[in-house]
DNA sequence: AAGCGCAGCCTTACGTCGTAAGGTAACCAT
DNA sequence: ATGGTTACCTTACGACGTAAGGCTGCGCTT
């Protein structure tokens, strides 16, 4: 008989680590029991042994998520004395989390019960806040309106290549002057913002600079209410 | 035998109606097809006959609701020339329409074609927006700033209510000392905002104030940016 | 050495879901 | 009468989460 490998045991960790790199890879709707227990070679429901279900499973990858943004949240300068560039910095490096995780703003948006890292991430926020001078009323205003931004994504309302697929029909010309009638801000709008993007819709909104200009807009109004 | 009484056809706007009722009583996850059938008094692939799948129903469902944003925004005071009170007034009714039907932000997080009907909806904002002098660069920006909001919902980031479940345990005193030392920032927070709300965490966060204080934070911001 | 207990994984099976395939009854114009 | 279209039904399949219980081997006691 062929000496078989003896298999790492499992471990709650092990199969979190596996379902994270399964939904990097191939989307969270991949992420089944039966399709996790095969990633780790392993009947689905031995990973019941380490988790108590599929709920279990989602909590956990978000506090995956969670540690890795209180990582990201660890490793900038901490002795920037400044509250802006501070949340500023933060704000963008826990995007970079995200964009590595694109599935985790839609399972966290599942979720029921809150991650019991995420307090502790949000104290440190609160902690910059007060220690720059804001009033705990204006810290906890502060909160909801930076939404998910913390966490490192904008409410995108629908995701990006969206918008109606390409116009490479034939009847784009007329379709595009019935839609030109009906939405003549939209088109407007567009067809001024188009100048340097040559000609595909796709792409002319640059998320990257939306979001900072978002932080930057809600930290602007902030400070200006801490005066 | 009994007169049947001869039972009113299905259509795909009777079905979307049904859904939406349904979906407001019992919540989106009692949306499935057979139970829709049931409220209907048919069988469940019986609605295939007036929709291809349980993705164009969801789609069916979130066109019902920008039809409703459409409508609301449709009431407001057409006349009013500030463009601020306009938008403030639009977002929150928005908001009133997304109360009624609480499983819409999660529904519109999942689809992935923008609802035709959202355009002419965004289309009215950016009316507004040049029409107060704002450059199309400046409202393309303010889209994305606004994020949710225009659809009546801020990024709640959790639910609410879900702060681990009240804390009527015998254990309550230690676990909240531990709480106090792990994150004081946090817990100062808390006390110094539950001055009013006598002793019960939850309800503390008045969501209809989180909700105008970011919109008028965003519109402050905004306005600023205009000069 | 022998027996036991339990951690760790597997097998089987149930109920629910979306939906493909094809059937059937009522109605209509010819 | 006849053929076609509309609207609904029946049956069935595969995938899902998971309850219930079985098997195996390691470590511990005695």
């Amino acid at each position: 008989m062929v000496a078989k490998t003896s298999r790492k045991p499992l471990s709650r960790e092990r199969v979190l680590a596996t379902a994270v790199s399964l939904a990097d890879r191939e989307g969270i709707q991949a992420v089944t029991m039966r399709r996790l227990g095969a990633d780790l070679h392993v009947e689905a429901m031995s990973l019941y042994y380490h988790l108590p279900g599929k709920d279990a499973l989602l909590d956990g990858l978000v506090e995956s998520v969670v540690a890795e943004l209180t990582t990201a949240a660890g490793h900038l300068d901490s002795d920037d004395r400044d509250w802006r560039g501070r949340l500023r910095q933060q704000f963008l490096s826990a995007r970079d989390v995200m964009l590595r995780h694109p599935w985790a703003p839609g399972v966290f948006g599942t979720r029921r019960t809150i991650p019991a890292g995420l307090f502790a991430y949000y104290d440190g926020i609160v902690g910059t806040l007060v220690g720059a001078g804001f009033s705990y009323h204006l810290a906890h205003r502060a909160l909801h309106a930076f939404g998910s931004l913390p966490l490192g994504f904008a409410q995108e309302t629908f995701s990006p290549a969206s918008a109606g697929g390409s116009m490479e029909d034939g009847a784009a010309e007329a379709d595009l002057a019935a839609m030109a009638e009906a939405m003549p801000h939209l088109t407007a709008m567009v067809a001024a913002e188009m100048h340097d993007s040559a000609g595909d819709m796709l792409g002319w909104c640059d998320s990257q600079a939306e979001f900072e200009f978002t932080v930057d807009l809600l930290l602007d109004g902030l400070a200006r209410l801490r005066g």
